[in-house]
DNA sequence: CTGTTAGCGCGTTCAG
DNA sequence: CTGAACGCGCTAACAG
């Protein structure tokens, strides 16, 4: 197992030389790099990232937190692109990544949370699925003693930044590309929204309010908790009263579809995520396709950013509003 | 932030008779342990697990090698379970895990990944969802490098272990409980198995041959390569000429009781794996239940006696035959 | 532009 | 049973 020293013995310079020229400093005479760079080819040397951690305090360990949502297991898909995207960018810039989730920290104080990162010598954080509720890391983050990335929570400054998609525009477009459909004019709307303690549901819901008020629809907003349970009992309720059914998630676009076909009316339904399993609802529906892994992507490179010193700005991300049905996923 | 100095400090002995206690070391007067163990609850002090990585060769950074099968985004679920109960145990055991999926070892050839996992000190690796096509990393295990358990894959050695539940027995048992639904006797079975490549393909054949056999049934195989769409059409060729569909896996009984839903006929189906996804099948469906998370928890415990120089020796778990259907999991 | 010298935080002999 | 001393592989000042 080559190590620095070994390179540098076989180069003949000095081992701070090596380290130089792997972290592509500057005072490094074109020849001793190339000289350099042809031992470490040699002897097959990778660096060990370890020590690289332990010597360097601002070197680059990330935690990628995943609030795994208890509610819906066949929602993992997003949870898995996320980690998909994050690990590989992060593999890409050479930072070293520690897998985090949510229960894990559970019952911790934010000191607590604070040893555990320091003692992982972690010092940026990606937060993927932080509701409200989640009062513990709201405090980690504004404490800012760690650089921190929000997926899908607008905070930003010297040591957050964020990475989301525009909810409000994405939720109008997607309600309006399926009125669209029909060529008959719809006048009311049955809009089940997210949880309370969601960063997205009030920011959902402005766009549904907008999208009633520019379509002068009559708007029926009810809480399905992003449970596709309780969206169906909403759409037992409403459902026959409406022209048409808007969710904030697929999975409760599928409880409201399903409950359409149980009570044998049609309605359209939209939902929003994008995921695989709204291939299984029944019928085609309409829903915000976000990219989850490229969204984790850009957080890892945010993160980059942040730990390079740059203040964070936020980045908005772009989302696609397709049509989904089973033939679509069954290859 | 506290270090193992400062405890050391605080309770009055050496660096080393802390790292010891640590370390469960033996000879250490309980009188001092007590001492030091306060000292540590008191400064809140969480060992650097980098630094420790860094120092013991032997130490425990372990990598979760994870492979996302393309082919169904739908059964992430497992894949989540396998790193839930994973990096549970792996913190409970002070085990450092990096996880990494098979595509970002892409195109490698052993000696990069060696040199791969060398840089970042892995001495561990736990495999999920290896299959015989994945030479590299099969390679990686007869080289014998890291000690290595693999799930499903049953290979044990010194350096080898493995943790899977006996797929013929799973495999015939479900076959059983399907068919004692029923009181007309069936006599013939229409089993679409999975890929040729797979470790447990082969086995849950022989356990619905033994099935078959044991049962005195027309036994048509058919391979389904674990898709559904695959699964779907094989259903729909000879469906209609038996008596009873047993599928090597969820997703492909899905697709199974799709083209019977479509076809208008009704045949009992059964599949393997346990996912959520099942119980969107339409129809009620009898599967063995896998614990993902429980199985992963053991081949990090396996883990952890490999590194103790303990040699492999597997570990069978248990399943559940269960019969799912939509009901249950919208809740 | 390059080499020397300290540590990072911890595990591990080996004297006492 | 305890503690001083050394080193893991690397980075980061500081000299030269």
């Amino acid at each position: 197992m080559a190590s620095i020293k070994d390179v540098a013995k076989h180069a003949g310079v000095a081992i701070s030389t090596v380290s130089k020229v792997l972290n592509n400093y500057p005072n490094i005479s074109e020849e001793t790099r190339q000289k350099v760079n042809a031992s470490i080819q040699e002897l097959g040397f990778v660096p060990n990232a370890v020590a690289a951690a332990l010597s360097s305090k601002h070197a680059g360990r990330i935690a990628l937190l995943i609030n795994l949502t208890d509610t819906a297991q066949t929602a993992d898909e997003i949870s898995l692109q996320y980690m998909l995207g994050a690990l590989g960018k992060a593999r890409e810039l050479g930072l070293d990544v520690v897998t985090v989730f949510f229960s894990m920290l559970q019952g911790k104080t934010v000191d607590e949370m604070v040893n555990y990162f320091r003692s992982q010598s972690i010092t940026g954080i990606i937060v993927c699925g932080l509701s409200k509720d989640d009062t513990t890391i709201l405090k980690l983050v504004k404490k800012q003693i760690f650089k921190m990335v929000l997926i899908d929570v607008p905070i930003a400054n010297e040591n957050t930044s964020y990475v989301w998609i525009n909810q409000a525009e994405a939720q109008y477009e997607v309600a309006k590309k399926t009125m669209e459909l029909d060529t008959i004019p719809y006048t009311r709307i049955l809009y089940i929204a997210g949880k309370d303690n969601g960063h997205v549901t009030p920011e959902r819901l402005k766009g549904i309010q907008k999208f009633a008020k520019d379509y002068k629809m009559k708007l029926n907003i009810q809480k399905g908790y992003f449970s596709e349970k309780k969206a169906r009992e909403i759409t037992m309720e409403y459902g026959e009263k409406v022209d048409m059914i808007v969710c904030a998630s697929d999975l409760m676009a599928i409880g409201a579809m399903r409950a359409c076909m149980e009570m044998d009316i049609f309605r359209p339904v939209c939902g929003f995520d994008g995921i695989t399993l709204m291939a299984y609802a029944g019928k085609q529906m309409n829903t915000v396709k976000q990219n989850f892994a490229h969204i984790a992507e850009e957080a890892v490179a945010e993160m980059n950013n942040l730990m390079s010193g740059k203040t964070g700005h936020g980045i908005v991300l772009d989302y696609e509003i397709v049509r989904m049905e089973y033939k679509d996923i069954v290859k």
